[in-house]
DNA sequence: TTTACGATCTAT
DNA sequence: TAGATCGTAAAT
């Protein structure tokens, strides 16, 4: 199926115009692709963290809306993408409504396109930490502050997903976010990670069955 | 203007 | 387990 930006099943802005968390799970088995230099590099989106309006303490909005966190505040579908730890720059696409901020931290892809460009980009690590990281991924697809903003229901951004394969319940783990140890509970432990099983791999930090 | 810290990654 | 390294937001 074609659309009509010229890019196969581009997910529509109704995809992300839905509670954060539904998001979230729905996002796993999707298409995240990265259009450079006319090259199309691309990787299945395995692993995503919902973080929930100004309410949740894990949020970055949970300082209201500043010059940092504006884009989370706009349209769905948007991409939000900021600068963290002094040399990572990581990705969450924007969910709805507008006005609410809200948004899906993408934390790991499994390369599909473009091998070559990520292998170059992830040089010297073996081919399994190309992109389990939400600052991998970035690095691997040629992801920064520049895409800040960038609208990802249409390819003309050069920064755009593509509906896949749904991921059956059977094959995802729920848990924790990430990296939130100083925020207090309920927030720190509520179940907002989701992660699609492709193979054998650890599991830690899921209530595996 | 200054300070403290972070939705991380890597090498040790 | 600690160091890298700097934007962001709160404190001064």
């Amino acid at each position: 199926m074609r659309c009509l930006n010229g890019e196969a099943s581009v997910l529509p802005p109704d995809f992300f115009d839905r509670p954060v968390v539904e998001v979230a799970r729905a996002l796993l088995g999707t298409r995240l692709v990265r259009r450079l230099d006319g090259q199309r590099i691309s990787g299945l989106i395995v692993e995503a963290e919902a973080y929930d309006g100004e309410a949740d303490l894990a949020c970055h909005a949970r300082a209201g809306r500043t010059r940092r966190t504006a884009v989370m505040y706009g349209p769905p579908g948007r991409a939000y993408v900021y600068f963290t730890y002094g040399m990572h720059w990581c990705l969450n696409c924007v969910t709805g409504p507008q006005g609410y901020p809200a948004a899906v931290l993408l934390r790991a892809i499994q390369p599909q396109e473009g091998i070559e460009f990520i292998a170059a980009r992830r040089a010297g690590r073996p081919q399994a930490e190309w992109c389990n990281g939400p600052g991998k991924l970035t690095q691997a697809l040629g992801i920064d502050g520049g895409l800040n903003g960038v609208d990802l229901t249409t390819a003309l951004g050069g920064l755009w997903i593509e509906a896949g394969q749904p991921a059956g319940d059977e094959s995802v783990r729920v848990g924790p976010r990430v990296g939130i140890q100083n925020v207090p509970e309920p927030w720190r432990s509520r179940p907002w990670r989701f992660r699609m099983e492709i193979e054998k791999e650890n599991s830690k930090g899921f209530g595996n069955p």
